[in-house]
DNA sequence: GGATACATGTAATGAGTTACATGATTCC
DNA sequence: GGAATCATGTAACTCATTACATGTATCC
């Protein structure tokens, strides 16, 4: 679904291209390299979802484009398919698993998790930023702006589990 | 990794108790059904991760516990591999897609979204103030107050992105 | 004796990653 | 002519889900 978006957000477009858009737009939310784009591209022309034109293009590149019918299937998915939350977030795994570890271990662990979205949602703003000057807000606007609040709500959490820890870790040892 | 740490919590469990486990305490971390716990203990006893006792246990349970090794292969883990920070998130996937939708749709999947996660905001609000409860604050004390917040985060966002599709629906049919 | 919970597995399938493999065009 | 980029694919493997399959003990 989201490589069938991509294609109708660029209203026809080739493979290569496509694997391009994913790592540029859309890969913060998520990812697929060419070798799963391309299979996939080709299980949708089966379903009749995308359309392919393979004659005239330099360099043997192929032009998809959606169909009716898919443009038809991502709007049912988006409105009437209910949504997979299941969360596999590996900063949600490893707080979990920081029980296991000494306070000092602990501090190690979510002083570099608090750094990496600190630059993560400051990237995201800046991209939100970006977007919201192109005319209608621009394809992405929502979710930069997703990303960012996430990406600031780890951060802050580990700002406050750094200090929880601090502070768990004198009352364990007041030399 | 989850299913590890979560037998060295419990100081050595079966099979069966991991499952019961998974869908409780960690399950909005990270997923896990018998069908994948089973052989993957297996594998994690002939990687001398954990060992078993499969004898004078009533209805044929295995006893697991994690050896020494397997302790060491978690704190690595934990400090020294670098987070798989892949985001495979619906949610944000159709936030992006959204743009591809009339204002009307777009408000139903956002109020869709906003109601569950103010639920689940709820849910684990009150899953922290339990474990903040327990003696040295509980296991999973630190990774509901990330779920929290991260739910909290979403649910603010999809009340944010309603107003801003509101405006913007009336900015361009103003009857 | 029948339902329920305890307890363990396998098979088929799908989703996703990494590595391998190749050809066409352009730029210098 | 050689490097870079455009362009497409396949193979092997891991991870995860769904469905199938089975046996044991307890409760009523």
């Amino acid at each position: 679904m989201a490589l069938l978006g991509l294609l109708i957000s660029e209203g026809g477009a080739s493979g290569y291209t496509l694997a391009k858009s994913f790592s540029g737009s859309i890969d913060h939310v998520w990812k697929a390299g060419h070798s799963q784009i391309y299979p996939e591209l080709v299980k949708m022309v089966e379903a009749g979802l995308v359309d392919v034109d393979e004659e005239h293009r330099p360099r043997g590149a192929k032009h998809y484009t959606a169909t009716e019918e898919g443009r038809a299937a991502l709007e049912r998915w988006l409105l009437e398919v209910e949504p997979n939350r299941t969360v596999r977030n590996e900063i949600a795994l490893r707080s979990f698993l920081m029980s296991l570890l000494t306070p000092e271990q602990a501090l190690r662990l979510l002083e570099r998790e608090r750094e990496h979205y600190r630059r993560r949602a400051e990237r995201l703003a800046e991209l939100r930023n970006a977007l919201a000057e192109e005319p209608g807000r621009g394809f992405g606007y929502f979710s930069a702006e997703l990303g960012f609040r996430i990406s600031t709500a780890i951060h802050e959490w580990a700002e406050w589990a750094r200090e929880e820890t601090e502070k768990r870790e004198e009352e364990n040892s007041p030399d």
